[in-house]
DNA sequence: AATTTTATGGAGTTAAAACTCTTTTTTTCT
DNA sequence: AGAAAAAAAGAGTTTTAACTCCATAAAATT
């Protein structure tokens, strides 16, 4: 329930998590060098072109994708898919504060790195958080691709 | 960085942490009994009133906190400060929808609620989110509280 | 060289979260 | 009963994330 209206509150923005699918998509239909446009990306991941064309811009700009332009030109990955991690693309659109940012927004915790326990949440939570991290840091795009059976199932939202 | 502007995202929302920290101060400041106005508590905590005037209705219609109006009036826990948890007031304001959607916004995993591994991701993030979940479950306001030494740790963001 | 195809860049629009303002209702105090 | 104090309710506005549109630039094909 949500106090004003409709609200689905997510940890990842969606603009991540399009960037996250677009990559994942590449991985598992380029063979490294093959490039693919976002006309057909969008259209098989079912997400809005114009707007993937944006998110796809800036993984170009840092790094994670390489892009030709022109005839037969598109995307491909600029690293090995092992070498890519979630939380780089998670970092690169969303920032890492959904990782390090107090869970309450108490001033304290923000200026206090050490989690010193100043506030008692925060001092509970803060495993679990870099548990989290880490877990967005060791699940590679190489490893993720492979495990994807059916590319059905990314399919829609 | 962001795409398009200044993001700062977060788990829980903004009204969330307004929310669970309004409740928190009537937890140190009240003895179960005396009531704490809207006025008060959002000049000490320095949140904007007229929006936590509402955060604080949903609250009270929730079974939260009571309200009584009129001179002398305000808020007051409607239950032991050890039955509150952090979840329950994530869960009324939010919804649970942080610790159960699917971090990449895959479908299949939104209609496989037993994670039986079709999303690679979902299959090792489901633990440290279980784990999440229960963080927020077992920590209560009345502990919370207890751990709270200066209110200052509150005061703005 | 001209055309086509694809990404890039910039300036918009839309929808939802965050926040404000004003009026009404309830309660208490005199 | 009347005035004052507080929350409730409703209708706004502002800001930000999400998304679109159009013109430009670059590369390949003819």
């Amino acid at each position: 329930m949500y106090i004003f209206g409709v609200l689905n509150r997510n940890m990842i923005s969606n603009t991540c998590k399009y960037g996250i699918r677009a990559i994942l998509y590449i991985a598992v239909n380029s063979d490294g060098e093959k490039k693919i446009g976002i006309k057909k990306i969008s259209e098989d991941l079912n997400l809005p072109g114009p707007f993937l064309g944006k998110i796809m811009q800036t993984l170009a700009k840092n790094k994670i994708l390489n892009s030709v332009k022109g005839p037969h030109g598109g995307f491909s990955l600029a690293k090995a898919p092992e070498k890519i991690s979630l939380y780089d693309i998670v970092k690169i659109i969303d920032g890492d504060d959904v990782f390090h940012e107090c869970l309450i927004g108490v001033k304290i915790c923000e200026s206090n790195p050490e989690y010193t326990d100043l506030c008692p949440f925060m001092g509970k939570s803060h495993k679990v958080r870099e548990m989290l991290e880490k877990t967005f840091k060791e699940q590679t795009i190489g490893e993720f691709a492979k495990g994807i059976n059916s590319l059905d199932e990314f399919l829609q939202i």
